[in-house]
DNA sequence: TCAGTATATTCGAGAATTCGCATATTCTTA
DNA sequence: TAAGAATATGCGAATTCTCGAATATACTGA
């Protein structure tokens, strides 16, 4: 496995490790969006989300294209939309696996004490 | 959605944004591992691997426990590798597509000048 | 108990990230 | 062309990340 492809993983992954951009990329699946929704629906600072807009196109994770005044953004590759979805799914797994933890600690206090 | 899980989310990307960590977890494909086996296969700093490991450990990606001497390593859910299989077939869609551009690109070129 | 091996932690420095604020840039419309 | 709307960029401060060096901890075997 070449370090080149690890390097460009770990450098999605960076892109994708902030919770404001996970946001704009879950709006993002409505389809195209203005820059400026984003602050709108999020209640951030513009300047904000147009730094973090600016990490995701940095990266190529969006691309951006002018209408007049305004600039419309949409998600490149659909994939993308997967990785957040694997997530979800890992989220429930641990959370599942946690329950049936605390479930055999009760268990064993009953047993116990 | 829920910030929660977005914050979640990001952690996990976070953990998972440092070529050395997805290192670490390519090579756990094969298995348990201890954890000098880490500095050992990737010539890095016993010192850096552990820290690195720490990461892991923190967001719960992998477990580790005592083996007498020694530390064994495990992911805790395979779900992870997914999500680099995943990183994987983006990238080479992302390759694909610059491949496909710059072959669109001197095509014109040739009709070109 | 002592020396040695395996692993983890602490600390300090340098780099990168994030944010708010101010300012630039780009475009439209009067 | 001037004002205003939409968006981007530059800057400085606070925080976080990463690394190497040194040190600490946990275990084994003599």
């Amino acid at each position: 496995m070449p370090d080149s492809l690890r390097q460009f993983k770990a450098e999605l992954f960076q892109a994708l490790a902030h919770s404001t951009r996970i946001a704009i990329l879950d709006l993002l699946r409505e389809g195209e969006l203005t820059a400026g929704t984003f602050s709108d629906r999020l209640g951030l600072e513009q300047a904000n989300l147009s730094q973090h807009l600016a990490v995701l196109r940095a990266r190529q994770i969006v691309t951006a294209r002018r209408a007049g005044n305004q600039v419309i953004y949409s998600v490149r590759d659909p994939l993308i939309w997967k990785m957040l979805d694997l997530m979800r799914r890992y989220f429930h797994k641990q959370v599942g696996e946690s329950m049936t933890m605390l479930e055999q600690l009760e268990k064993a206090e009953e047993r116990g004490s």
